[in-house]
DNA sequence: ATGCCGAATGCTGTATACAGAACTCAGCAT
DNA sequence: ATGCTGAGTTCTGTATACAGCATTCGGCAT
């Protein structure tokens, strides 16, 4: 956690293959280096080092990182599976344009799965956690924050909501989609900008899993998108005609 | 088109850059080789060259490729990101495993997504197409026929029915997933085994489109979708404790 | 001055090389 | 016979090398 204590420099380690201590009880972290690449890069983005449609030099960027080529190209093909960066035969990759029109569709896609994801929670497990949702709600209830801090919270929320579901592909879909929904909203709206929030919106949600009332929370969580989702809208840039 | 004219050799051509020529008014499909790759497994996969889990001798399978190592494990990057393919640090890839409810999982995700696509389509491009839905669904409406008969129909089907579907992430999605699941199908029914069909499930969507109750449409569509996945269901061994 | 053409350069896409980890299996102790 | 150990083998993960495309920039014709 505790981040903005890592500077921007290389990967953790260019060390190939770090030699494991046997009776070490801790066992470290051994990662392939393209997704110690992809993580870095991810964070990277979060904190505005790249604009959307930045072609990448991979030899530069490889050498930034202090890694080759290979696990960096490696990191790309899978962010481009996530549609972070994009690539064009003979052109390499490019972090991906942003535009109003692809962030309403990935909201719009994000909303059905978590919606999904809630109505095929175990509704045992939901009850259990209602407390703690209206709990966590109530203690972040300002009426504005930064949108980094909201962003966290906001994950965090969502997270532990989400944390009955037992499809695991759902979860991970929902997962890569609000990594790059944070991306196209750092892109509009600084990581330090003030924005309005609906506190009530989560108590809401969660007040509805309390009465045991599913299908409301449902709606309430689509309502919360959607209200979300237009505050960030609102800080565009005159309609692109999307 | 006409799938089976192709053995399964090496892919098309393991020529590095193959010159074009200059003046030729066709413009030949140059893709990268991580592509053309990708696509041949997943040929190869619906063909049941390979089972699920089977580990992946990099060598052995970029050589009957007519590849190199890069492009096949580019590809095999870009297919674990689609969850057709599992790697474990220090073994590689592998197919990854089917499961019952696995399949479970992804049929209630496509059926979101699918069910969002539909009803976000453009009311006026829906009603068009609606007849030619109609006709498409009463032409094939044979009570039962082989799986893989029955796949390419409905793929057929489907993407016309969604075709005024404007978000494309989520056309991609829906694609990437549904090439996933029929993996999944082919696994547990053979390409040819005969399957029932609810012929007449089509039919009814088809009828709603050109009533334009777009409501009614998308459940028809939802039970579609759920009654299909049960018709392969039921040809599942003795359940697995789902 | 402006637009077209060609050499030069930079960068990507792919192949190959290399280092280190996981697996295998024979040999040995129990 | 069974379980452990360690050398040997195999294969992955990463780095580097190489070949061809795309782009750029200067020269020439208009």
């Amino acid at each position: 956690m505790t981040p903005g204590d890592r500077s921007w420099g290389p990967v953790a380690r260019p060390v190939r293959y770090r030699p494991r201590k046997k009776g070490s009880p801790m066992a470290i972290e051994r990662r392939p280096l393209r997704e110690q690449v992809k993580d870095e890069l991810l964070e990277q983005l979060g904190r505005g080092r790249f604009t959307p449609g930045e072609s990448i030099n991979e030899v530069q960027l490889a050498e930034e990182l202090g890694v080759s080529r290979t696990p960096l190209r490696e990191a790309m093909i899978s962010l481009e599976r996530e549609g972070i960066v994009t690539s064009e035969r003979g052109k390499g990759f490019r972090f991906a344009p942003t535009g109003k029109q692809e962030f309403l569709d990935l909201t719009a896609i994000v909303i059905a799965l978590e919606s999904l994801a809630l109505r095929t929670s175990d509704p045992a497990h939901l009850s259990e956690i209602a407390p703690r949702l209206l709990a966590e709600a109530r203690a972040f209830s300002a009426a504005q924050a930064p949108h980094g801090t909201i962003e966290r919270y906001d994950d965090a929320w969502h997270a532990l909501l989400l944390s009955g579901c037992a499809n695991t592909r759902l979860r991970e879909m929902i997962d890569s989609l609000k990594l790059t929904l944070h991306r196209y909203e750092r892109v509009v709206v600084g990581d330090h900008e003030i924005l309005e929030r609906a506190a009530e919106e989560h108590e809401r949600i969660a007040q509805c899993l309390l009465d045991g009332d599913l299908d409301q929370a449902v709606t309430a969580l689509e309502a919360n998108w959607t209200s979300g989702m237009e505050r960030i809208l609102h800080r565009l840039p005159p309609v692109t005609t999307g």
